[in-house]
DNA sequence: AGCACGCCGACT
DNA sequence: GTCGGCGTGCTC
């Protein structure tokens, strides 16, 4: 008889032993579906030892139920890298191993094939530069180029590189829904070389992608965060474009960022990896700064087009257009250019209010307003729920009013406005029907819209040659957010929006309308002065001790019961308090800005230190205490 | 994570 | 007397 050790996608670091049937052929590296528990369900193991006998044990050895598997399809870099995760995330091997791998079999068609577009990818002089200075440098590099610098000739010329000397590179972008035409193109460069593996995929897809750049038979793979862990015999660089971008942290367990993973795969191979923005996040500015990471600069663009001019201006007295905005609009599509103007706020009325007592109407489930939809319902934006539509405020039964404008209603404003000319509406509402992305960028690209009209959607990724205008009609949107990276996010959302107009033949116009024109965000966002911007963040993080200059470690303790949930807070405090290493730095209990979150009271701490091993070291403690359940966060992204 | 087991409150 | 709440602990 044998016996297979076997890795478990549950909170325990147990190994469980299972009998392996007489006629299964298994090995380490396998997965294979077992038994679990009494009362037979089935998960997902891990193969990572095989033996012939056991010692006598207390338990019932069950068997395997199937493998997934003819072949392995990790080895010990992937327990490796398991390992280092579950660390640093507090997590168990195999819920690392569980976002690691696919988890279910590969199909079996063959792979599809594509024409490769053969050309030779041309770099401008500067563009040249970076490459040369990247080329045989291991270690970190950050490139910082603007809008339109063409960071993804650099991409492609740089992994052409390492396949070349018979290596290979992932290229990590963004989980953006426009993320496919850059898949699109990369696989028309590289034909069948690349594997695409993105959360589009089906888990079957993902795995014969998986099991193509394991085997080596593709060197090239581009996806989305969970791309980082593809493996490879020869993987020597790892890319990722817009670095600064918040979807390459994971928001379940394992909380892991795929900028930290990369940068540590690529340290334990003496590899590269690659960063590129035009906004880099203060995290990786500050470390080229210091030396930790190498800062390569692009500032000229592709197309020698200058920068777009920015205005700032006055958010209008009454409406949501100013005149500014309706001029620069009526103008451009008289010139038949296009139009994007971004609302970065969906539905028609974010505020539901009571005309006489003033009560705002809230989800029942968050402490969050609900939103108003056209379609006559009250939508909340964080746990999705809906009801129908309320006649009277549910406190003193006085009128309800809609406060505030969404891109439905700014949809109803701009085609009142604009009754001659073509306008469509991008959202994730509108986007749902999937062919909504695609029927846009037809439509843009044979000129049968004038005014592209969206949240944040609209802001990345696109190349439209005929977009002259780029407009923010409420920039405040997302400022007042309680949160010390929300100008950096701004800041970058302009910046991209800015860079979506005037990409070929003359330069754009960009209109930004906000009720906080001194804001000096906007001074440095007209200058297209990134550094200045950043370089006032810093003095700020610095000032309050937030990263850059420390670590952060976020504490969630949540509950149906307030009363226990403030308890259990108290108690975790008290804990703290006293098992905390120095180094660390200790901010609540307090209620977390969203403070109640699907029905769940929400309390959190956030723990900074200059030594992130305290930080792990803490998370790991708190994993411990029986009683509380704790959500860890190491580098949280949001804090809210 | 799921799920069973087990020990205390209010109800057919 | 039972139904069912969720706290505790186990799963090869």
């Amino acid at each position: 008889m044998k016996y297979a050790d076997v890795i478990l996608p549950i909170p325990s670091d147990n190994i469980f032993t299972y009998k392996i049937p007489e006629d299964m052929k298994l090995d380490k590296g396998y997965r294979v579906v077992v038994p679990l528990g009494a009362s037979g369900r089935t998960v997902t193991g891990f193969v990572v030892g095989v033996k012939n006998e056991i010692q006598d044990s207390s338990f019932e050895v069950k068997y395997i139920k199937s493998s997934l598997d003819t072949e392995p399809v990790f080895d010990d870099s992937v327990l490796s890298l398991a390992s280092f995760i579950s660390e640093n995330y507090s997590c168990s091997k195999g819920e690392a191993f569980d976002v690691i791998l696919p988890s279910t079999k590969s199909s079996g068609e063959d792979a599809d094939y594509t024409d490769t577009e053969n050309f030779s990818i041309e770099l401008s002089k500067s563009q040249s530069a970076v490459y040369e200075a990247i080329k045989d440098e291991s270690g970190t590099h950050l490139i910082h180029g603007i809008t339109g610098s063409g960071k993804t000739e650099l991409y492609l010329k740089l992994a052409e590189n390492e396949i070349s000397k018979g290596k290979s590179v992932i290229i990590l972008l963004p989980e953006i829904s426009l993320s496919w035409q850059i898949f699109a193109r990369i696989k028309a460069v590289f034909g069948d070389k690349a594997v695409l593996y993105h959360s589009a995929l089906t888990p079957k897809q993902k795995m014969k992608s998986w099991l193509s750049f394991y085997k080596g038979n593709t060197k090239i793979a581009v996806g989305t965060r969970s791309a980082v862990f593809l493996q490879s015999p020869d993987l020597s660089m790892i890319i990722i474009d817009e670095e600064h971008d918040a979807s390459y942290k994971e928001h379940s367990v394992p909380r892991y960022n795929a900028k930290r993973i990369a940068i540590h795969r690529m340290k334990s191979v003496n590899g590269k990896t690659v960063l590129g923005s035009a906004t880099p996040s203060a995290e990786s500015y500050y470390a080229a700064k210091c030396g930790t990471m190498k800062m390569h600069v692009l500032t000229e663009r592709y197309s020698n087009v200058d920068l777009p001019v920015i205005d700032i201006v006055d958010y209008p007295e009454k409406g949501i257009l100013s005149n500014a905005l309706k001029n620069a609009v009526y103008e451009t599509a008289k010139r038949k250019m296009q139009s994007v103007l971004l609302l970065n706020r969906r539905g028609y009325s974010p505020t539901v209010q009571c005309s006489s007592c003033g009560e705002q109407v809230k989800c029942d489930d968050c402490s969050v307003n609900m939103t108003y939809h056209k379609k006559g319902s009250l939508v909340c934006h964080y746990c999705g729920k809906e009801i129908s539509l309320i006649e009277k405020c549910p406190v003193c039964g006085g009128e309800l009013k809609y406060v505030g404008s969404g891109t439905q209603k700014a949809e109803d404003i701009i085609s009142d406005e604009f009754r001659d000319l073509r306008i469509f509406r991008l959202d994730q509402d509108s986007a749902r029907k999937k062919k909504t992305v695609p029927e846009m960028i037809e439509k843009m690209k044979a000129s049968e819209i004038d005014i592209l009209l969206g949240t944040q959607m609209i802001s990345k990724g696109f190349d439209f040659p005929k977009l002259a205008l780029s407009a923010v009609i409420n920039a405040d949107i997302g400022l007042g957010v309680p949160d010390f990276r929300s100008s950096e996010r701004i800041f970058s959302l302009l910046t991209q929006l800015a860079g979506r107009c005037g990409r070929r033949g003359e330069q754009g116009k960009v209109i930004i309308q906000t009720k906080d024109i001194s804001n000096p965000l906007f001074r440095y966002l007209k200058n297209h002065d990134y550094v200045s911007f950043i370089e006032r963040e810093l003095s700020i993080r610095k000032s309050l001790s937030y990263p850059p200059f420390s670590f952060l470690l976020r504490l969630v303790v949540k509950g149906e019961d307030e009363e226990k949930v403030i308890e259990k807070s108290i108690e975790l405090e008290n804990f703290l308090k006293q098992s905390m290493p120095d180094s660390v730095n200790m901010l609540g209990p307090a209620p977390a800005p969203i403070e109640k979150l699907g029905k769940n009271y929400r309390y959190h701490f956030i723990l900074k230190s200059k030594q992130r091993k305290d930080l792990v070291s803490v998370s790991k403690t708190v994993k411990n205490i029986s009683g509380i359940k704790i959500d860890i966060d190491l580098d949280p992204v949001d804090l809210l």
